[in-house]
DNA sequence: TCTCAATGATTGACTAATCAACTATTGGTC
DNA sequence: GACCAATAGTTGATTAGTCAATCATTGAGA
């Protein structure tokens, strides 16, 4: 018998929408799953982003990818990608390489011992993820996928709309 | 034309199961749900985490919760819950009081002026929740939290039964 | 060719998250 | 009543996230 929302959080007045509902339940989800392939993945002493990171740089050339474009494909926005991928090198996890026809680029690829964790790393990572969302029909997976779809979709358009609610004039409050 | 999860962090090779890009677009669309309602709430000078705290604590009694009552209603796990409350008692939105009849706990309740900025956010989030996910139908909505609550029962009972992954020795890697 | 805005990436300063270690208090149990 | 594990919360040390400011390089125009 699941537990909805309302219960999991102990809440005592019901949700003002069934939108917010959703955005909470998202949210807590998402935590849940991030939390448990988090705990995955530092078992090889790296965290969720730098696993995203290296993931990334898998899936492409070996030439690898401009750092800004290795943040642009992130599962989450990470700003402070520089800084990421330096503790990354630190740990020889990937190599960077200034471009030579454009020189403001800097091409990050994986090195053979990133490669090597990534692989140390796929077996607990398919258990992982099987044990969260494998329980699933397919048949509802595929839901989940083009409900998640048209909700970015919305967002994103959101954004391009009404310029970002965000960085506006702080208030007194900090 | 909604874009697939694929798509939008262009990724080169097809997802190694259909769970792990449910994972995948789960992570991604919670994020940017996260960010959405977070640029909301920051014009107010509090982070998304604190104005659930104060959500929690306007839904609980005059009294007020403990502590860690408090951190397990959180929508996200929050183990710094002790200093994410010192912040927002230094602005005065929420007040502490030791509890007389067991001394170990504190008590912490929403002050006046917390409420007021609750309710100067009541507009700007409704807005925000219904352009992330008001456009949805009823029917997805109620699809999306049937498979999420699902997903979140999926998770405890892998948690219960294998003791965590967590947690475990650190590799070389650090 | 000289400027100058645009692009790509990095750094600084600050804030927040994390985990382990610690203190204070309580409720048993001998 | 003394001991002792359990509970509630805090603190220290470290790591990571955030935003603005900065630097280097490029490409387009005057």
């Amino acid at each position: 018998m699941p537990l909805r929302i309302t219960d999991e959080i102990k809440q005592t007045r019901p949700f003002a929408s069934k939108s917010a509902e959703a955005a909470v339940a998202l949210m807590r989800t998402a935590d849940l799953v991030r939390r448990a392939i988090g705990g995955v993945v530092e078992n090889a002493g790296i965290t969720l982003q730098q696993y995203n990171v290296l993931r990334i740089l898998r899936g492409s050339g070996p030439k690898g990818l401009p750092t800004l474009e290795i943040a642009e494909r992130m599962i989450e926005q990470a700003p402070g990608i520089t800084r990421l991928i330096d503790r990354l090198e630190a740990k020889h996890l990937v190599a960077r390489e200034r471009c030579s026809t454009d020189r403001r680029q800097v091409f990050c690829c994986i090195t053979t011992e990133g490669l090597g964790l990534l692989d140390s790393l796929n077996e607990p990572m398919r258990s992982v993820e099987a044990s969260a969302l494998g329980t699933l029909c397919e048949e509802h997976v595929s839901q989940l996928l083009g409900i998640l779809d048209t909700t970015r979709e919305a967002i994103h358009a959101a954004m391009t709309t009404s310029p970002q609610a965000n960085h506006q004039p702080r208030s007194s409050h900090r």
